[in-house]
Order: C-alpha cells, then structure tokens, then sequence
DNA sequence: GACGGTGAGACGGATTGTGTCTTAGTGTCT
DNA sequence: AGACACTAAGACACAATCCGTCTCACCGTC
C-alpha cells in the first residue's frame, strides 16, 4: 500500500471514529484499529500523534469544504447565481458533516471538541479570506469587504439556527431571500445603508 | 427533588449518555454532569458505582420493554391477535433503542458493550421465560414450549437480520407472515412436525 | 440551631492512553 | 540468496483519566 493511501485511510477512520464517539472520546488505538494499521505506523505518519493527525485531518477536511465550493460555482459570472450557489452549497456541507464546522472553528493548533460560540469568530474569518478574492470583482470597492463579512454572518447564523421562514439550504428559498439585498448591490451606489438610494 | 426523581434523572442520563457515546467510553462524570447532579450523590443512589448503575438501568429497560408489551397485548384473546401483536410490538422497541436488545441480552452481574452473539441465549431465555404463562393456555402442552421458543427464535432472528420478504416490524407483513404456522396450531393434533397431520 | 440532603472537590489506587522503542515477519528489488 | 523498506505486534515508562471514597461547606426544613 501506497504511503499516501495509508494516510487517507487513517485519516478516513479519524473522522469515522469521531463521528462515532465524538472527538474527545477517541483514542489512537481507536482510529489505528479503524483503520487497519498499528500504533507504529501510525505515528510513523504521523509523528507527533494525536495532534498532528487531528490537525491533517481538519487541514483536509477545510479543504475539501472550500474545494468543493469553488468546483461548484465553476465559471459563473452571474452575480446572484455565484452567491446563492455559494450560501446553499456551504449549508448543505455544513449540515451533512456534524464535524465540519467544528473543524472550521478550530484554529490550527488547537483541537477543539465541539463547537461553541468561541468558535464562530475563527469560521468567520475563514470564510472572509476564501470569499473576498471570488466576489470583491463584483463588488464596489467601497463596500465589499464589509458585504462579504455580512453574507458570511448571515450564512452562519441560520447553519446554526435554522429559521421557518428561509432554508439556506434550497436554492429557491435562498434566492428568494437574498435576491433584494443583491439587488441593491446592481447599483453600487446603492449599497445597503440606512440612508437608503439616492438614483 | 425525591429520591426516587433523582434515580430516574440518572438513569435517563446513562441511557442517553450510552446512546451518545457508548457503553465504553462512558464515565461517571459524564453521567452525573448529564444528569445535573454530583458524583457523590450518584454514588450515594448507586452504592457501587457504574457496575449497580448500569444494572438497574438493565432492569428498568427491560421492566418497560415487557411493560410495553403487556399493555399492549391488553385483553387480546386470539391466538394469532396476541402473537401479532407481540412480534410486532417487540420489533418495534427493539428497533427503536439501539441499546435495547444489549440488555435485555446482559445477564444479572455482567454488562456487555456490544451486542454479539454471545448474548442471544440469554435474549431467547429471558424471551421464552415472559411468553410462556400468556401463550401457554392458548397452546397444545405438548408442543407449547418448543414453540414458543421458536416464535422467539424467529423474531430475533428476523429483528438481528431484516429480511426482504417480511417486516416483522409490520403489522400486516407479520401478520401475513405468521398466519400459516398459526392456522396449524388450532388443530393441535396437527402440531408442525415433519411428519404432518393426521386429521 | 440541629438535621438531612446536596455540590464541589481532594485523595490514592487502578485503569487506560500515549509516545517511543525493539523485534520479527513480509514482500520487493538486485 | 541477500539487502532493503515497510509493517504488525507488543513491551515499556510516563502521563492522563477514571473510579470510589472521603471531607467539607452550603442550603432548605423543622
């Protein structure tokens, strides 16, 4: 077997084994048996143990997420469309992997056991750095960094508190709610301040 | 609080703890904080610690599992009724509590992690013990035991190992399933045995 | 104020997990 | 065949966790 397949393969049974037991529950003997592998081998991959392999796998893990976001807006030019399809696509994958989000929260170094608000902050932030550069082009300068940090919030806060009136998660429902905020944005002398447009 | 709401408290807290963690990786503490009280009370409910805890939380589960299934059989007097139902209900619960079918196959003393093959004996005594004074008078004596006993073999079996062609979980499906071996027993000289009936 | 019940936490001992190391086994390449 | 790289298994010492018991301070009731 491949070194690199080794490491896949243990770091596949990590994320097996803290969907099971929960992260703080795991033990290295644990993922090795998961994954077929000895102790030694193991750290051999891995040296510097827990640690390390947890740091791998949340670097893997936030990787995949932020891969398949951009594989899924592809080449869409569309303002509107490139939003909706980036809030609905990181709300799906944040709700099919219990653990994603506590990945994305943990900052490197740190391990985290589960997500608390403490987190949030750290989320935010990396999710700025991936949107800036995919929507700053369409943004007026001006506002951009300030919008993006909005969109990211807002996108956050119905992930951990699901609303009855919008589904992030449906493009549909997504589209409907953020169409009259990016509406707005068509007109970048318009941007959403309380003042209200001056056409 | 009554004492007797405190032990109730813990008890759910341990179940739900072993639903979220397992049986093994459980402590204690996680236990007692589960359940908003401190160890020393808890030890104070439960002389003896995790082994006397999980004994009657084994107890309590299995007390209501066969609770249930009195209740639900209520006054039911045909034999293919009172077998349908049985089958079903105990499908159903056992279906519904994954740690279920773990007690019921733990014998007094020992407390299993996992459910493994071992345990069925004990799950089919435990079984045969709870039907025999309500199926009995319904019953050829001669046969009564052996099938008995085989009805039980037959519901566990098909709860262990889903089947395609029935669910027994399904009251129609089992009931369907069921009726053939029960329309032979009203003719108790026509016991199923190799070498059929002598009418 | 006496009293029963409680939470918080200290403690020693037992158990379990960690990280490193050695050893023996296996398959590959020369 | 022999050198080589890689691995599983497990021994080892150390650290962390857990267990069960204990003490003590606290709180509500009588």
């Amino acid at each position: 077997m491949g070194i690199a397949a080794a490491e896949t393969r243990i770091l596949d049974a990590a994320k097996a084994c803290c969907e099971r037991w929960g992260i703080d529950k795991v033990t290295v003997d644990d993922i090795a048996a998961h994954a077929g592998v000895s102790r030694a081998t193991l750290y051999r991959l891995f040296p510097g143990g827990k640690d390390v392999l947890f740091e791998a796998l949340n670097a893997r893990e936030r990787s995949t997420f932020f891969d398949t976001l951009t594989s899924e807006i592809g080449d869409t030019t569309d303002l509107e469309d490139l939003v909706v399809t980036l809030v609905v696509t990181a709300t799906r994958e944040l709700r099919s992997d219990d653990h994603l989000a506590v990945m994305l929260a943990s900052e490197p170094g740190a391990v985290l056991s589960e997500l608390t608000v403490d987190g949030v902050p750290q989320i935010i932030r990396v999710a700025n750095d991936y949107l800036e550069p995919i929507l700053k082009p369409f943004l007026d300068p001006e506002f951009a960094e300030p919008l993006i940090d909005l969109l990211v919030r807002i996108t956050i806060s119905y992930f951990l508190a699901p609303s009855d009136h919008v589904d992030l998660g449906d493009e549909d429902s997504a589209r409907a709610f953020l169409r009259p905020g990016l509406a707005m944005l068509s007109r970048p002398s318009a941007a959403p301040s309380p003042e209200g447009a001056h056409p």
